[in-house]
DNA sequence: CAGTGGTCTAGACCACGGT
DNA sequence: CCGTGGTCTAGACCACTGG
């Protein structure tokens, strides 16, 4: 009974690693070319290709025309972090959410924000703080600017029961984003709605939003202390 | 003059991206199959594959068969954390790298170290204590357990040049690592080390590693006050 | 059962970049 | 120049899954 199933890229891109991982080839090493391995996989090239390629999307292996693919050296590391939206995040820890604006108003941009994000000075946006509750306990603190000329539409919008981050994602998708882990000390306002001591250490998150060139949104999300981030690679 | 080059597949990713972006297919909207796009843009189903597969794979889209291709809903943005050595970091921000080991010593795993990374109780672990500077501030405290029992050859190792991190880089490479970020108040350890007041929010970043479902490493590294970890996506 | 994506193939041409 | 990876093609078969 012959169990053979086709070699596929994925037995080839497994094979491959645990050479690597054995030290069968080390690091630095010159791989055969693709011609060659599909020969001892007894596959196509184009299977060793995409086999090879998601290997070196990953930053095990370095690829370069003519001088051939090698194991990489000093492999950078990359953790994805899953940045979802508050109210998936919490019901995700079987915990319930609720959701408060505290504050709405529109203003001209501050000009540090019109700097940080790249606006004309004075141009209106919409400021927001609201609060994000995990089973009634504060979970996250949001202060979010919206710059209008970007989503006219956000003056209509209501805010009172749904976040703004839910809407926005509605609005504007597929965005891009720049993102600024810290910690920072609890002050007054943070202390208060977070239920910590002033001063306390808390996780902060900021994020520029910008849809095709135009800055979107600013928001920094303050967590409750304690609270830790956790990904995996 | 027909500057028309053939249609690659990151043509038709951009333009369907696009398309995306415009509206033109909505939130939810099936698009057409890969047969059809192929016959619009004039290239083979494979070319299409790779664009869609692509845009799938950052979570832009959501392909299932027989259903077809559709506009991602709540798409779960990804952002890339780059973690790179020490060293490497802090000479790309044009700084110089200083390195000093404070601390080394041979243990028995404490019991939560035991726990958290899934050790014998009472395993011989390499305890490490080090400094990471950058022009000569502070920059990173480390503070680093080895499992013995996976990379006997550390005790042959010398830390007083070179970071472990460096040292395991180089003996288990490719390994898979969890990771969790906070924000700490310093002690007092982390005060003198760091050169901030006690109680000082700081910003630590966890991580532990395995090499083959065996736990190699677990190593808490703590930032200099104000430190900032940035990312885009 | 049939439609749709998932993958493989064998061959081809191209583009980059050492030599 | 010419070897190596990058990509495309046209066709094929498979695997999952909705109806």
């Amino acid at each position: 009974m012959q169990e053979q199933k086709r070699t596929g890229f994925q037995d080839v891109r497994d094979e491959v690693l645990r050479r690597i991982e054995d030290r069968i080839w080390p690091q630095g090493a010159l791989l055969p070319t693709e011609l060659e391995l599909a020969t001892e996989f007894g596959c196509a090239r184009a299977t060793v290709n995409r086999a090879l390629r998601e290997l070196a999307e990953r930053g095990i292996i370095d690829r370069k025309r003519k001088s051939g693919t090698r194991v990489a050296v000093a492999p950078v590391k990359q953790a994805k972090l899953e940045i979802a939206v508050m109210r998936q995040q919490i019901e995700e820890i079987n915990a319930t959410y609720r959701y408060a604006l505290v504050k709405q108003q529109q203003i001209p941009a501050p000009s540090w924000l019109a700097s940080q994000i790249g606006l004309q000075a004075g141009a209106q946006v919409l400021h927001l703080h609201c609060m994000h509750y995990a089973d009634n306990r504060p979970f996250q603190f949001e202060e979010r600017w919206i710059n209008i000329d970007a989503v006219p539409q956000v003056v209509e919008a209501d805010f009172s029961h749904t976040g703004p981050n839910e809407w926005l994602l509605a609005e504007v998708p597929f965005s891009n984003a720049e993102i600024t882990l810290s910690a920072v000390a609890a002050n007054a306002q943070l202390a208060e709605f977070l239920t910590s001591s002033p001063g306390a250490p808390l996780f902060q998150m900021e994020r520029t939003t910008w849809f095709q060139q135009q800055p979107v949104t600013f928001v920094r999300m303050t967590f409750h202390p304690g609270y830790r981030m956790s990904t995996q690679y």
